[in-house]
DNA sequence: TATATACATCAATATATCTCGATATATACA
DNA sequence: TGTATATATCGAGATATATTGATGTATATA
């Protein structure tokens, strides 16, 4: 019970769901992409994929100073079933600009 | 997005949680025999069930003076994957009386 | 028609969650 | 070693949601 609810509230945000969806749709993202993605300040994003993370959604790759986020793989049937579910949603999708650093 | 929204809260709560799965068990239901099995005032189920319609998990039959909830028919992909979740929990459920009414 | 029953809704309070701004931490590199 | 960059976390205020008890509405029946 406490697992699924921890899924449902993460889901439960607008916020969270175009950050799942813009991750799933980019493959992988680092923070100050979205950041500059979602024009929102840093410690927001931050905050919405460490709830994503705890979970299950996402994975994070550090390399550097730059922390990479990446849908979760294996993904149960469920998580799998909420990120189509939100890619039926056809949300707009904000521009990723790859400008906030060079090495990649 | 809205409606996404509406169906994500609906299940984040934990009353909500057990009242869907429990009518999904016994069919159908009236209100006071769920403030009966979870032992609860009649104000809150009532509120429940009405955020669980809405979501479009329930439907409501009137007769008489009861009204019986059950699952919505036909229910969409998503849904049917929630209340499928919801069900592999194997939350325990509490005894259903027909106490309140004799007429069924 | 008056009363009881079943359910819905409202107002007030309690609790949880989101957002922002400040601060902490960790890495890269001059 | 000192500074800049990227990210994480914390505290306070704002907003949303849940719960309760009171009240409203509709139906059945004495």
């Amino acid at each position: 019970m406490d697992i699924f609810l921890k899924t449902t509230s993460a889901i439960n945000d607008e916020t969270r769901i175009k950050i799942l969806n813009f991750i799933a749709v980019h493959n992988e993202v680092c923070v100050c992409e979205l950041e500059e993605a979602f024009n929102m300040i840093q410690s927001r994003i931050s905050r919405h994929l460490k709830i994503l993370k705890e979970a299950g959604f996402l994975k994070v790759d550090r390399r550097g100073r730059w922390a990479y986020y990446s849908i979760r793989s294996p993904l149960d049937r469920f998580r799998q079933s909420i990120i189509k579910e939100i890619a039926y949603l056809e949300l707009e999708l904000p521009p990723l600009k790859k400008e906030c650093n060079v090495t990649r």
